[in-house]
DNA sequence: TCCACATATCGATGTTTGTCAATGCACGGC
DNA sequence: GCCGTGCATTGACAAACATCGATATGTGGA
């Protein structure tokens, strides 16, 4: 192993300041896009809009697809998402599924993303 | 075209409670959604990170192709993203080029979404 | 039992997105 | 003036996604 010259350039000096603080690990990088790509999307926004706007904060499939201007399967597939991201709760009445708002999980969202991305790091 | 008899059933009353609060307009959901999408990828969310963590809030690409494992122009292409999703301002100086998360965006960020999705509506 | 209706799932399709290799561009040192 | 280096852009490609029509599932009423 007789490669011990290797100048290593030293004297540039400008680039690659240290990191002075711990960084999201990958899970947690991946666990939050996961749930913000669920927000992500114009219609998902109306959605939820619609819901927290409607009567006390459920409304069901029916009362979605029209002000969305979207097909029935499409806004099921959408409030799909949404439930599987925990953003919203679907509770079966009789014929109806009827959806509401989780409370405060945009909050803990907003909290989880202010926890890494505050200049100085997470500590 | 005699057909008027569809008896509508009418009296099904459950379904389609009343909306009771303005909405999102679809304006502002697209603007929010695009926001959103900037920060919805676990790659963005892990060079955000870093660059937080960075000595003075501050890095160069140089700093992050390393860390998250990807091609330089990869990393290129999503501060591209981070800049013109308002979450990341670039600087160049001399050779390199300086990327500085943006104070307050991602609180703004975080507050219009709480406006929109709070039960009851934007009040 | 049969039918109508609300919702979910499936299969297909066009679009968007993340990634890379190759190349272009600007800056600084020799 | 030339070359090396850091970064941005381009073109290509595969994976993910939003959307729809058709169909399946489940519920309540006749």
């Amino acid at each position: 192993m007789a490669l011990d010259l290797l100048p290593v350039v030293g004297s540039s000096a400008a680039c690659c300041t240290p990191v002075t603080a711990p960084t999201i690990s990958e899970d947690d990088a991946q666990q939050l896009a996961r749930t913000l790509k669920a927000l992500a999307d114009p219609t998902r926004l109306r959605l939820l809009s619609l819901i927290a706007a409607h009567e006390g904060g459920e409304a069901c499939v029916c009362d979605l697809t029209a002000p969305v201007g979207l097909s029935q399967p499409t806004v099921s597939h959408h409030l799909k998402q949404l439930t599987e991201a925990g953003l919203v709760t679907r509770e079966k009445r009789g014929v109806w599924a009827y959806f509401t708002i989780v409370p405060g999980a945009v909050d803990a969202l907003a909290a989880h993303l202010g926890q890494h991305l505050r200049v100085g790091g997470a500590g």
